[in-house]
DNA sequence: TTATTTTTATACGTTTTTCGTATATTTGTA
DNA sequence: TACAAATATACGAAAAACGTATAAAAATAA
């Protein structure tokens, strides 16, 4: 309990620093401080700050997947699904610090490439499962090539964060709108009917 | 010219990556890459970090300190100034990172402390005086109190980064221009007039 | 071109920071 | 009161950053 909340907390305390700062310009005592917690208890928990980053990065991971999984499983239309899903890439995995994970990644350490390669790849297999999945539900047109919409949507998802494009619009908020708006009118089913 | 420029990008560099991530987590190396020059040629311009750091804060208040006169100077309404102002806060001096700061006047150096409590409160006293002069101009009505007008005003705009206020508003540039509103009504001398 | 200056790349010894461990003290809890 | 967990702190070892020096490369001027 207490033990879990401790654990969690540095967790967090560490995602917090590695997504402002990258991973290499933090340190242990940083995440202690950002967390309250001593160095002993930081090491009882995490064996150093390699390892914490891999778990902080399956934290993120896993958390960002079981959102899409609830949105994509939602009773709603595919328009709100999509706002959903665009807001989330704005807060979680597609928004991971740049730095931490060219940090993260160009570690000397062997074996964190082909973690996070195979890590990735999981995720993707996963996510474009689920889009398969609420395809087959009738969420998207069933011609619709999933993987090319995948891709198209993560690299909109991209611009959210250029002041350029956000300055087309009053806020982020509307911005998201009328991209899930403008995709949606290709893929909702009640629409474009086959 | 070309050293004037090689100095200046070192002190853009330096600003960048300081008001990113403070003044402690940013290395020599770090901003000779940002700036792309060697060290040797950093060296050659600026003896050490706290030395630069100087420089960037000296360059970002008097940098400040123009726009506010600009601002302040410019043939426009009361309100249009404010809001001007507010804007100029956000950016610049009063945006200066968190930790940049507190890294700073943190530093065991013994100069460091008194060094920014005197630039500050030059600062304060130019500022004060470009406030002064607009009032006997005309642009503040005749009895308004500068220096209280002055705190409040920057209190104000501290709250402007607060999310909890922000999501009162579509968007910051949305939060200026009601606080400008607010602000002005009290101030403009053509709605109150003794 | 040649001479001069500027910049780069890199190596170096020194200092500082960070790491990870260990231990005594304090705090919270059956 | 006993026991587990967390803290504060000290420590040596490893790594990173500092600041200097120098030779090669690039840019500039005569």
């Amino acid at each position: 309990m207490a033990t879990e909340n401790k654990y969690t907390s540095i967790l967090l305390a560490a995602k917090t620093l590695f997504w402002k700062y990258g991973f290499k310009r933090v340190n242990i005592e940083d995440i202690c401080k950002q967390a309250s917690c001593s160095k002993g208890t930081f090491y009882k928990y995490f064996p150093n700050k390699l390892e914490l980053a891999k778990r902080v990065f399956d934290y993120v991971v896993t958390d960002s997947m079981q959102s899409l999984q609830q949105i994509l499983q939602s009773n709603t239309q595919a328009h709100d699904k999509l706002t959903r899903m665009l807001e989330l890439k704005l807060n979680g995995v597609h928004d991971i610090s740049q730095e931490f994970l060219a940090d993260f990644y160009n570690n000397p350490d062997v074996g964190i490439k082909t973690y996070i390669e195979q890590r990735t790849a999981v995720l993707s297999a996963e996510i474009m499962q689920s889009f398969v999945e609420a395809q087959q539900q009738g969420v998207f047109r069933k011609d619709l090539n999933i993987p090319f919409f995948f891709y198209i949507s993560q690299q909109l998802s991209a611009y959210m964060h250029d002041p350029v494009v956000l300055s087309f619009f009053d806020s982020p908020e509307k911005m998201i709108m009328e991209l899930a708006t403008l995709l949606v009118h290709g893929i909702e089913p009640d629409t474009k009917q086959l």
